[in-house]
DNA sequence: TAACCCCCTAGCCAAACGGCTAGGCAGGCA
DNA sequence: TGCCTGCCTAGCCGTTTGGCTAGGGGGTTA
C-alpha cells in the first residue's frame, strides 16, 4: 500500500505509530524474517536490531535500547547461557522488556526465565500471528505475558516445593550427554578419565537437580530443557 | 501484477523461470511468514498455498499444484505421518518436488525421507536466507539438495548396513514414552496391563529398530527422531 | 491355506544401575 | 581462617537391565 511509509521504514525511520522498538535474538533466519514481517506489517512496530548469538545480544541491547527484546534462549548449545543473559539484561537495561520465544515448553526453563527477569514467555509453535503484536505491546507496558499452555504449566509448578533450577555443572552435563549416547558408567568413566564411582556421583547429583530417578528420565528432562541440543 | 513488473525488477529480478510456485507446510506461523517473505522478496517466487496439518497438505497440493512443497515433517505428534505424506505426494503428484525443512537433524529421518520421495532436506537452524531460494530452485529443476551437515550425515549412514527405518509400533512407542518418564519395566507393565516380560520384549524390539542398546539411548534417539514430542 | 506381523508370556544369567554412607582435594570467598 | 562448591574416589546392597532362547494367539494378506 502506501509505498512512501514503507520505504521510510526500510530506511530505519519510524512512522508515528511505530512506537515500539523491537530487537530479535534467534539463530534461525526464517524466524527472524518472519517476526520482522509480522511485527512491522501488522502491528506497526520496528525491528531495530537482530542478534544470532549470545555474544552479540548485549551489545545490540546496549546500542539500540529496544523497548522489547524477543529472544530464543537457545542461541547456542546451552540454554543456561540464555537464562544468564536474561538476568544480565534485566539488571543492566531494565527499560528493555524481555519476551522469551521458546521452541519447547519446559517448566523449569519457564519458571527460571521469569525468575531472572523475563517479562513474558511464549511458545513458537503455539503462537498465532495476531497474538505476537499484542504480546509484545503487553510486555512493553509492564504486563507479564504467558502464552498458550505456559500459564497452566507455571501454575502447576508453583505448587511444587522444588525451587529454582539448580543448573547442571559442566561435568554433569558431559556425563548426561554420554548417557544419551547409550554408554555405560564404565565406558563413560574411561571416556572422561575418571573412575566409575565419579560417574555415578555426577549422575546422582544430576538426578537430584532434575528430580529424576532413572538415567532415561535424566536424558529426557535434559533434552526437554534444551541442554542436549549438541551431543 | 503485470503492471508492476518494474517494481518487481526493483525488488529482485524475475527471471523467465520466476514462475516457481511454492507451497509451505509448517505448524509455525512465524516460519510460514518468514519463508513467504524470503522467497517472495529475494527470489521472486510465489507462495501459493499454506498448510498447518497433515490433513490439509494433500488437498493443498492437489488444488494448487505447486512446483515445490516445503514441508516440516513434524506437523503433529508423529513424524512418521510426515514420511507417509512424502510417499503419497511423490506418488500421486510427481510434478511437485518436495523439500523437507526440518527442525532437527536425524539420520534416520533424512534417509527415510529421501527414500520416500523427498527431493531435498535442509535444516531450519542451519539454512542461510540466500540459500533457501537456491535450494527451492534446485529441487524444482530435479536436483537433490542436502543442506549443511545433512550431506555428511547421509554419507555416513549409507555405509551402515542398517536399512530403512523400521517404524516403531504403537506399543513400542508407548513403552518408550513410559521409559522417558523414568518408569521401571515393572511399573510400565502395570500401567499398560501386561507382564514385565512383554515390556522387555517391546523394548528389545525397539532397541533393534533404533540400533540402540540402552534405554537412555532409546529415549534420546526417539526424541531426536521427533517421536516423543507429546509425552 | 500359508506366511507374516503384532502382541503377549516365560525363564535364565551376567552386567549395569540406583541409592546410600563416608571420605579427600583444590579454589573462591567472607 | 573457616566455609562453601565443584570434583573425585570407595564400597555395599538390592534392584533393574540387557540379551538370550522358546514359545502361543489373533489378525491380515498373498
Amino acid at each position: 500500500m502506501d509505498s512512501q511509509v514503507r520505504s521510510d521504514v526500510a530506511l530505519g525511520r519510524r512512522s508515528p505509530l511505530a512506537s515500539t522498538r523491537v530487537m530479535v535474538a534467534d539463530r534461525n533466519v526464517i524466524i527472524r524474517v518472519g517476526l520482522r514481517s509480522i511485527l512491522e506489517r501488522n502491528s506497526g512496530m520496528a525491528v531495530v536490531a537482530e542478534a544470532t548469538s549470545y555474544e552479540t545480544v548485549l551489545d545490540g541491547v546496549d546500542e539500540h535500547g529496544p523497548d522489547v527484546l524477543i529472544i530464543d534462549l537457545d542461541l547456542g548449545d546451552d540454554t543456561t547461557r540464555g537464562l544468564k543473559l536474561c538476568e544480565e539484561i534485566s539488571d543492566r537495561f531494565p527499560r528493555t522488556k524481555i519476551l522469551v520465544l521458546a521452541n519447547t515448553l519446559s517448566e523449569m526453563i519457564v519458571v527460571e526465565a521469569l525468575r531472572r527477569g523475563a517479562n513474558g514467555y511464549i511458545c513458537k509453535e503455539e503462537v498465532k500471528a495476531d497474538e505476537l503484536g499484542k504480546s509484545v505491546r503487553a510486555v512493553q507496558e509492564g504486563e507479564t505475558v504467558l502464552g498458550r499452555g505456559v500459564g497452566s504449566l507455571v501454575a502447576k509448578g508453583l505448587g511444587s516445593t522444588r525451587g529454582s533450577l539448580e543448573h547442571l555443572t559442566d561435568r554433569e552435563l558431559a556425563v548426561i550427554k554420554a548417557v544419551a549416547r547409550g554408554l555405560s558408567n564404565k565406558q563413560i568413566a574411561q571416556e572422561i578419565f575418571v573412575t566409575e564411582s565419579t560417574v555415578k556421583f555426577h549422575l546422582q547429583n544430576a538426578s537430584r537437580k532434575l528430580n529424576a530417578h532413572r538415567r532415561a528420565e535424566i536424558v529426557h528432562l535434559a533434552t526437554a530443557a534444551g541442554l542436549l541440543s549438541k551431543i
